[in-house]
DNA sequence: CCGACTTTTCGGAAATTTCTGAAGAGTCAG
DNA sequence: CTGACTCTTCAGAAATTTCCGAAAAGTCGG
């Protein structure tokens, strides 16, 4: 096989499990797009070329992409269009970014243990979720160092 | 401090904050409820009061969370109500609820591998992903273990 | 079995999210 | 400076998600 027809399967198939993993649905098209591309970089108009999306909705979803740090702009020479590509660390940055989410479980925890008084059942169920998080927080780093020394 | 308006305050905050993890709403401010509680266990009833929701919203949003794993149904001596209660491991269960994300990805990834061609550099970016998120896979469960280990 | 009470189910409404299309801003060649 | 082209912004439309409320189903004491 390995025909056009089975891939673009593939990277709609991809999307939806980006969007699973919390992508906004058209961030998870692009970000597809990107991976199955057999260009080096590609432009926003490009993109809504394969997608059958309005420039207005690509150019979001490239906007929030580059935010979260998962695709680049490429210096353009002689060309007006802009070009972006996959960052090489997408995938480690895409992990990384739910450490943010983990730092408010953990601030949240806390708020809630700073609320309840000592024999409060409630503070031991915060105390429980707190714990957890610190650790999950703690962990996280040397997770990330082991995988950039194994690609090394 | 410590009085109910800050309890209810921080258990909003906090559902706030699990609907960016990725739960939906009403199950978000349900599970808020299972922590913030006084008692042992809590009934739909007493859920959809202090939510000021329906019972039949409520009744789903239970659903759902005791379909991840979270709550726990208890067996309820003497009375027609059901009751349920956080489980110990909820916070570690609902973590590795996203292994299933991951794995989700690690076979995206193959199945766009599968679709491309030898020289094609899109392959080269799903073998990149597809590595990385193997290695995560890896990780998990040894990360797990040392949770389980700290516990005790 | 019956009656009182609680929970679940489900169709439709409400609210939120997401996308489009058009207008505008930016950029480069000539 | 102008014209051609591309990208961005934003208000409104479309689609999806989420919630409520009524009716059905389940459960327990009597």
């Amino acid at each position: 096989m390995n025909d056009r027809y089975e891939q673009w399967q593939a990277a709609e198939r991809l999307a939806l499990t980006l969007i699973e993993g919390g992508l906004q649905r058209m961030a998870a098209r692009t970000l597809a797009v990107f991976l199955f591309t057999d260009q080096d970089s590609v432009t926003a108009g490009e993109i809504a070329n394969r997608l059958e999306a309005s420039a207005g909705s690509v150019s979001g979803a490239i906007k929030s992409l580059a935010t979260v740090g998962l695709i680049e702009r490429l210096p353009s020479p002689g060309s007006r269009r802009e070009h972006y590509r996959l960052r090489d660390d997408a995938w480690a940055t895409l992990f990384t970014s739910q450490n943010t989410v983990i730092q408010a479980m953990l601030q949240a925890a806390a708020a809630g243990i700073a609320a309840t008084d000592e024999g409060d059942p409630a503070r031991q169920r915060l105390a429980q979720m707190h714990v957890f998080y610190e650790f999950l927080l703690g962990e996280l780093p040397a997770l990330l160092h082991r995988w950039h020394q194994q690609t090394r």
